[in-house]
Parts: C-alpha cells; structure tokens; sequence
DNA sequence: CAATTTAGTTGACTCAGTCAAATAAAACTT
DNA sequence: AAGTTTTATTTGACTGAGTCAACTAAATTG
C-alpha cells in the first residue's frame, strides 16, 4: 500500500491526538480525570452494564476500574450489586447523584465541541460530519457494516470499473497496462453502443462506495457477452460474484438470448468457481501473453 | 447548533481515541512512552527545531520536557547545543542513534496503520484519506494544504480520469452518459495506441489521492492534441490546472509538435481561462447537443 | 537601566495506571 | 460429579509519567 497514505493517516492522527486534546481541557475545572469521565460517561449512557464490559469497551485495567468504581461508590455516584444470573459479576447502576454529573460532564464536553464548531457553516459541519461517518464505518470492524445493494451503473461508474479492475489485477498478477487498455476498450465501446433493451451493467455499492461489477453486453446472434466481472477485496466472500452473476443470466434470459458467454483468465480462480458452479462450460482455452504474463485465456458458455 | 451534530462528534471521538488507542500499541515493546516518541518524531522530521517550539507544538510541560531530553541526551539520541542567536534557547539535533531509533518508531506506527488499511480496498482507503482531509481542513486553521504532486500515469488511473470526469460533468452541468462514453473512448484509444515518445498522461496526487489529469496524444501532422484535463473539486484554486497545461505545452514543444489543439465546451469557465493565459486562440465553435444539453464546443490552438 | 518576559533546569511530590497474587463463581472436561 | 480451566473482581505493592513551584540566566520592553 501507498506510503503516501499512511503518511497522510498518521498526520491526521497527529493531528486529532492534537484537537481531543484541547477538547478533553473540558474537564480540567473538574474532580474527574479524562478516564474518570470516560467511565462516568459509559455508566450514564448504559445504565446497568457490568463492570467487565466497562474494562473491555473503554479498555482499562480491571485493577483501575475497580479502584475508580470504588471512588466512585464512596462519593456516592453509583451503587453496584451483584448479577443475580452471574454471581461473579456486578451491576452499576447510577445514583441520582451519579447522574446529574453525567449531565454536568456532557454539557462540558458538548459546550467544548461546540466551541470549535460553531465557526464553521452548516454545509461544512454537515461534511466533517460525513467525513466522520466515513471514516467510522471503513474503520471500525464492531460498525454496522450495511448490506451490499447492486443497482444500475450511473455516471463515472465504467470509469470505476477500468479503474479498479486495472489496480487490482495489477497489483495481484503482475499484468501490465495492457489490460487496462483492454478494459477501457470494452468499457467504453459498451457505454458507446448501449443499448438498454439487451444491455445492463450493475454495480454493487456498500455505504455509497462501488464494490462490484459486471455487465452484459450483446455479442450478436443470440449470444449475451458477460464482461468485466469484478468484486472488490473489501468485499469478497459475501457472495457478491454469484449474486451478480446470477443476476446477469436471469437478465439473459428474460430478454431471449440463447447463450451467455465469456472470457477469462484461469488464474482467478474465485471467479472461475463461480462459472462453474453457475452451470457453464469450458469451451476453448489459449496461452496468451497479452498483459505481460503467462496466462491462460479461457472462453465459457452457458446454454439458455 | 443541532444536538444532533454535537452528539455525532463525540460519538466519532470516543471511536477514535479507541482507534488511536490501538494504533499507539506500536511503542509497547519498546522503551519509549507515547510522548517519547512523540518528542522523538518530532525531533527527527524536524532537525534542529528548539525546546520551546516542542512544549508548543506538542502541548508538554518545560519540566517534563526538559527531563525527557536529559534523558534522550544521556542515551546519545540526540545532542543540543546553545541556540547562537539567542542564548538562552536550545538548539536539538538528533545523532546518528537517534535518527534510527526515530526510522525504526516510524516504521512500527506504519505497521500498525498498514494493518489496519490492508483489509481495507484502494477506494476505500482513499474514501478514508480524502475523509480525514475534510476534516481536517475544517477544524484546523492551520492546516497546511499539502502540495499536490504530479507524475506518470499508473494503471488504474485512465480508469480514473474517465470516472472523476464523469461524475463532475454530470453533477455539476447535467451532462449524460454519452460524455463518459466520449471520456472512455478517448481514453481506451489513447491507452490502446500508446507512443511513449509522443504522448504523455500527468496525474497530479496529494496525499496519495488522484486530484488532476491531463494528457497528451499525437494528433498526427505535428499537432498535439491535449485531452482531459481535470482538477478535482477539492483541489481547485490551487493553481494546478495551470501547472498541468504548462508542463503539457513544454512537453509537446520538447517533442518537436508545431502545434498543441484541444477541444473544450465554454461551460467549463475555469478551463478555459486557463487556455486563454497560456496563449491558445480560438479558432472554431459549434453548438451541439452531444451531452444532453446545448452546449458551445470550442477548439483551441496553441502554434508552437 | 530597572522591570518584565521568555527559555530552560531542578527538587519535590502525587496520583494515574500496572502487575501479581488471591478469591470466588461459572463453564468446561472427562 | 469431581476436577480443571476460565472469567470477574478485588487488594497490596509499586513505579514512573506528568505537575508545580522555585530558581538561573538571557532577552526584551519602556
């Protein structure tokens, strides 16, 4: 991966370690440590959790915890009992006390935030907030991650699939520009000549970014051409491919082609058991050294 | 200010001071705290920078500071010396030792990134980067844009060029998929006929993400023909679309070309300013309706 | 030139956070 | 069902990161 971009992340780090700093200034004034008020902050928030999901959540030690818990227990914050399902653990629960500074502690915390956003305008809050979304939901693996949709192409997207077929297949083939031009070449004569009565190509997207492709084009005589089936590394293994290969036949066949045919290299391999496991069959195969490799080309075809 | 945002923004930061978390697990098994190897990163990147600068810039005690240095002094990691224009301050340079211990920190928090962003796809990364520059952009005031970088194409980035036109055309003037076919088709010729001694491709880069475009193909009868210059959105006002269009023009004069023609659409004000200052003449105009709107088409030369 | 500010150092301290060991309940194993 | 392992929590014993106040010395200000 582009050194440019773990620089450019580590920079940001930098940068943010910088502004939660000057944030977390809110609770200088205040008889809680920035751990304390993490603590406080997951106890007013869940009311009830147990002591271990605290230690995990906002990773502390359970020696910590439990000496913060205690504070907390003797300034009359929280009261704790044991789980009556699980003897071992304990419940917290916040006391009317406990509460009010939870509040007091948020509204510090929202006054600080609120500080350094209120000389932005609307759209720009609206967009480091997006921006934020987008970054929580590629990062964090614990993030919803929603469901893959696959929906017409729509502008830029035959652009996206050159693109990201030609870096993938580069980066793990070795095949050189060549395939690009070969790609750009089918990508762009499908766009030139579409035709929407025998002719689709769907995207997969998964929180609005592309993750997938595939398109039929028409290849004469009854034959639909499958082309430039593609399914991201984030989002392989969801069964995408067989979705969209699925979804290409179905399309196939409801507008009366008597074949679907395709070409391939025997090197993807995931791709290869997907046509296969769809029923199509091997017909012709040929040594190439089209991309700057030693592949084997392969053309398959299904019978409608 | 909406409730909504604020709650939003520190939802993102208690993610994000876990992610940090994580990443600052890198110094672990090393003899350096979170803030020695702040202290040592900052000392590296910057040779020769003085105390006062770091309790700045890094938000540290002088007290706390000064120890640190004590400490990396007697450890031979760096040397100080008195500052020559002001006597009182101190000039810090790090010593051969230190300047390996700061590349062996800065290849252990790149791991720790790496490992981070490997899952992740190449847009998604670049989703990620370009999030994180929003975000900065917005909160820090400071923010030094970083400069854009430009270079030769690599594969994937015709694919690009056609993607990133398409969806801006489309967006900003309402023109349909028959613009990307034209971008696709252009570019695929352009990728297919490749002459590596009479054509050129320029993409200009910052922070690792495509922001511009431009190239050259041979038009044939000693005319180059410059196609698809594009600044993204997020880099304009920059200056690089002049940049782009002056390295074209010395390439194509350095080639021997007489004469540099392009076609443009007078919509694209930005662009065509740029043409004008460089000392293209226009010399014919159509109207048309290739992109689902009436547009003015232009073409423009430049003699050499 | 006296007064004030800035840069850096040192002594003295404290308290946030860690590690190891202990207890007791729960969850496996056989 | 008895034995073993794991999980939840607590306590004792530390340590060392970070703070505060006082001090020196050079630079700046008025």
């Amino acid at each position: 991966m582009p050194d440019a971009i773990i620089e450019a992340v580590r920079d940001f780090n930098r940068f943010y370690t910088r502004f939660l700093g000057l944030l977390n200034k809110a609770y200088l004034d205040t008889p809680f440590t920035l751990t304390d008020a993490r603590v406080l902050f997951e106890i007013g928030s869940h009311d009830g959790v147990g002591a271990s999901t605290l230690t995990r959540e906002l990773q502390l030690d359970a020696a910590y915890l439990s000496r913060i818990l205690k504070r907390f227990r003797g300034d009359g914050l929280i009261e704790t009992k044991r789980d009556p399902d699980d003897q071992r653990s304990q419940v917290i629960l916040a006391t009317e006390k406990g509460f009010a500074q939870f509040r007091e502690l948020g509204t510090r915390s929202s006054a600080q935030i609120a500080e350094h956003f209120d000389q932005l305008a609307t759209n720009e809050q609206q967009a480091v907030v997006g921006a934020m979304q987008t970054i929580r939901s590629h990062l964090d693996p614990t993030a919803p991650s929603s469901p893959a949709i696959i929906r017409a192409h729509r502008p830029g997207d035959i652009g996206w699939i050159v693109q990201s077929q030609a870096r993938a297949y580069t980066e793990e083939y070795g095949w050189d520009s060549r395939f690009e031009a070969l790609a750009a070449d089918v990508a762009s004569k499908f766009l030139a000549n579409f035709d929407p009565a025998l002719e689709y190509c769907w995207i997969a997207e998964r929180n609005g970014i592309n993750v997938g492709s595939i398109l039929i084009a028409n290849g004469g005589d009854g034959v639909a051409k499958l082309r430039l089936l593609y399914v991201d590394k984030s989002a392989r293994g969801l069964g995408l491919g067989k979705t969209l290969v699925e979804e290409c036949i179905r399309f196939a066949r409801s507008r009366g082609y008597r074949q679907v045919s395709l070409w391939t290299n025997d090197v993807l391999h995931a791709a290869r058991a997907i046509y296969v496991k769809a029923g199509f069959r091997l017909v012709s195969e040929e040594r190439h050294r089209m991309f700057g490799r030693d592949e084997n080309g392969q053309t398959w075809v299904l019978d409608l």
